[in-house]
DNA sequence: CGCAATTGTTGTCGAGGTCAACAATAGCTG
DNA sequence: CAGCTATTGTTGACCTCGACAACAATTGCG
């Protein structure tokens, strides 16, 4: 609720100088962050994250929910827990992001006969209707992701991050 | 405030059996997830942070407040949207890190007198100490990271996450 | 002067991570 | 079998962080 905001259309600014102009600044040092390999990991996660969520805007598919549903997919019957586990996330967080995606329509959850505790997990039609369309619009996005580092480093960064 | 949990001390659970047990399941499928890029990136950024973390804690440093004590520390009188462009995130943001670095009395906020919409920001005193108390710290997690991913893919992985 | 841009700031929203606590269920073990 | 312990899903609360919108003060020009 209330969420209209006002929106007053400001003309894109034009932007006319370069920079700020007073600085004579050329580059400015990172210092030892040089050397961290999460301060790069991070700036390399946000981006790519950023351009993950634009290109899935139009079917609103966060990066994590994207996950989750790839993994149910593939995985027909998997408990929370072992979800959680698999994708590094908290079983606390899973509930919500569960909760919405059942909202919508995506995610079933059945109680296990064999185990009262467990739900098993699946996708309805629907959801696997909605996860081939991420899938593609996904498939796009590393695409340009490729394209903007460049292949070869795109493959090595692929290879080194994931654990063997 | 009201910052007191009860905190139980719960007595550390045995852990009595390996796994969930019931589930036979051996080896749960990513995927697609195996070709993007962004799913490591984040889970690699989670765990270094976690680690960072853990190591700073006693300083109460965050990895934001690190990056950000360094680059000021490197280049003094840097205003706040260099530095938040610098490390690529939010003036808005950059803000309310700066508010509690500077409630600390680790950084300054002093007005440009040529331009007095600028701050130069520079480390205090005791800015400087926690500083390099902080660069310790993270020199040893750094250390503890190369231990766990093995030098050459530590090494691989910072040269292919900095851009050139 | 007057207008546009920049800078710092605040408010708000939503996504996520973290921790504590709990009910229901399962599985041992004496 | 009774009783204890672990697991599973769940909720509540808190905090960080990214993203926008809006604004006041200031600067820089045309």
């Amino acid at each position: 609720m209330a969420k209209k905001r006002s929106r007053r259309h400001r003309a894109a600014p034009l932007r006319r100088k370069a920079a700020t102009g007073s600085s004579s600044r050329s580059a400015i040092s990172l210092d030892v962050l040089e050397g961290h390999l999460g301060y790069f990991a991070r700036r390399l996660q946000v981006r790519v994250f950023q351009d993950f969520i634009r290109t899935l805007k139009r079917i609103n598919i966060s990066p994590a929910q994207f996950s989750v549903l790839v993994v149910i997919g593939a995985n027909r019957g998997l408990s929370q827990a072992e979800l959680a586990a698999t994708l590094g996330i908290e079983r606390a967080r899973l509930v919500r992001l569960l909760h919405r995606l059942e909202e919508r329509g995506f995610v079933q959850r059945l109680r296990s006969s064999a185990d009262g505790r467990r739900h098993a997990l699946q996708l309805t039609p629907q959801g696997r209707t909605t996860l081939a369309r991420a899938k593609i619009l996904a498939a796009r996005h590393e695409s340009q992701l490729i394209r903007k580092l460049g292949a070869e480093r795109h493959a090595m960064l692929l290879r080194a991050l994931r654990y063997p």
